[in-house]
DNA sequence: TTGAAAGCGGTACCAG
DNA sequence: CTGGTACCGCTTTCAA
């Protein structure tokens, strides 16, 4: 290789083959590159003959040409690409469902779905990162905080649509609010009707979650009745157990368990620790697990009906062709409380 | 805005302003895109002044630009997009940490990580898609099938590596094999070693884990000592409700449970009708989730030491750069049975 | 040190 | 009905 006087292949002669453009299946075909792209576009507005058209498709079926997605949406001024922020956390089968009812959806409406994982990334450099793929749409989950400038620096790289679910609105961006404030003011609720007035919260330490939990905090606090007291939890046995351990002091006749994975962990740990549910300790959580059934007592819970998938993606659709027509707060986010046993 | 004779902007009057390009920047820090270019890439290979750096970089700011990253990788003539296709099925915290994991490191090395929903698509069609991506490597999870020739699609269109993880190798591909057989074959002989002869083995009916399930039933079977049946049940109470009622006419004494949500569910049912485990049944699960160490009785696990994320991106890598040099399969995965109460 | 210009792969005008 | 061609935004020689 180190001599090859005059090689007629001068870019990449030892390595891959090139990949095929619309050119080389131009070139198979013996027309013309706009005769390809009318072709495989089933372009209405020109009329191809059908032997045309066939050794066009047989071209490039036999250079197995696929079409480059960068080079189309440069020339298209616009791609369809939404981009969906990848949350690093867990978060559970509810969420998980939601979000693939969502891709779905998109795709059914000629989107293509990108998930940008965004793991450790600032505001600014997610946005930033995010507005070099120039998508259509952004749906940020709330993982990443979007500050306005944010919002802006992605309306202004073409994005028609900056949609946040979560608490808070962003100024600019429509906000599909999914109060989770609402969970926390419904398990509270059921807990005062259960005639307790000394209400624990767990918070998870891990990270991520926060903002899912501090609204259902705040909604347990806002619940009138009650006194309401913060208990950081980190999902393991240890912490769990400790929290049991130092429990009588406390003095607390309930606890909201911010979900059912947290509400087993401790009401195991309590139970261990010879407490005697409900009867010493009401427990519920969240989310309505299929889990939360098979525990003794069976766990008492706030089911939340996440919005469908279909509907999100429906609006994002709006938002994108008219993006004046859409008003910028819905609210898709229903609670309520499920009892059981636990409490 | 209807009748303004001649204005100086003709595109796009009435709708969103213009996205920003490098031109605009150029031309506001009065300089050439070439320079722009240059300072924004930090180019080494060219000196540019300071003043003039500054003024690129205070132009770029206010109009907040952000570059085109198709326009970009068009030019190159490659991209740094790892395609991630995502699976549709929650398949677990085990899971997901390695995915993060995976991203995380990924990002790192300077990947884009793009996880593409691909839910319902063929393998024909998924490998297209991905491919007017031009990846510059595929990491497939198992959740799609791909053929020989999907791998060919692929690199043809420019991916440097594809890799498979799963059981089985793709001709073409990296196999990264994560033996799902060892999971089931651990299972087996934990059972075997307590004496267990008999041994169902839960495989779920939801679509999508099979290529998790099936292997670990194979692997169950192969393990010398016991028979092995089939138990197909899906991720209900009352599929394990039905289960548990005829389990007296299957005369097993022992159950491999697929993995630790699904080993829960089956206890509590075998246990609500009257069985004892694990006197009557030994309940195996797998993963080592934590809510196996809450029940009662604590469950018995084969816990799987996953590939650090690390690890794979930077085989990923190694791959990208050069394609020849790393080998095509690669073993990742080891499984130990986990003994506790309930066998 | 900076600018002019070619070209990456596709699409869509306009001419023939 | 089909071909020629300009252009999308960016990088990168090559000259000035």
């Amino acid at each position: 290789m180190s001599h090859s006087s005059k090689s007629p292949t001068p870019p990449t002669p030892p390595a891959s083959a090139p990949v095929p453009t619309s050119a080389d299946v131009a070139r198979l075909a013996g027309v013309s590159r706009a005769t390809v792209s009318y072709v495989l576009n089933n372009a209405e507005a020109v009329r191809i003959s059908e032997p045309t058209r066939r050794k066009v498709r047989e071209a490039a079926e036999e250079l197995g040409y696929v079409p480059h997605a960068a080079a189309r949406s440069l020339r298209a001024g616009h791609t369809r690409i939404v981009l969906l922020p990848t949350s690093h956390v867990p978060v559970g089968p509810l969420y998980s469902n939601f979000l693939n009812e969502l891709q779905w959806a998109l795709r059914r409406l000629d989107y293509t779905v990108v998930q940008y994982g965004s793991l450790g990334l600032s505001g600014d450099e997610a946005a930033r990162a995010w507005a070099e793929l120039r998508p259509v749409a952004v749906i940020s989950l709330g993982e990443i905080t979007l500050s306005p400038h944010n919002v802006a620096t992605l309306k202004r790289a073409g994005a028609r649509a900056v949609i946040t679910l979560g608490p808070v609105g962003v100024p600019g961006a429509h906000a599909l609010v999914m109060d989770q404030t609402e969970v926390g003011a419904r398990a509270a609720a059921h807990l005062v009707a259960r005639g307790r007035r000394r209400i624990g919260v767990v918070v998870p330490r891990e990270e991520g979650l926060d903002l899912f939990s501090a609204p259902r905090l705040e909604g347990a606090r806002s619940a009138a009745g009650a006194e309401v007291e913060a208990l950081p939890m980190a999902y393991t046995e240890e912490s769990a157990t400790a929290l049991a351990a130092r429990w009588p002091s406390l003095g607390l006749d309930a606890v909201f368990a911010y979900n059912d994975e947290y509400a087993m962990l401790l009401m195991r740990a309590l139970q261990d620790a010879g407490l005697r549910i409900p009867e010493d300790v009401a427990v519920i959580g969240a989310d309505d697990l299929l889990i939360g059934r098979l525990l003794r007592p069976r766990l008492s819970t706030v089911r939340i009906e996440m919005p469908s998938g279909d509907r999100l993606a429906a609006l994002v659709d709006r938002a994108v062709r008219e993006p004046s027509e859409v008003t910028h707060r819905h609210d898709l986010l229903t609670a309520t409380a499920v009892p059981r046993e636990s409490t």
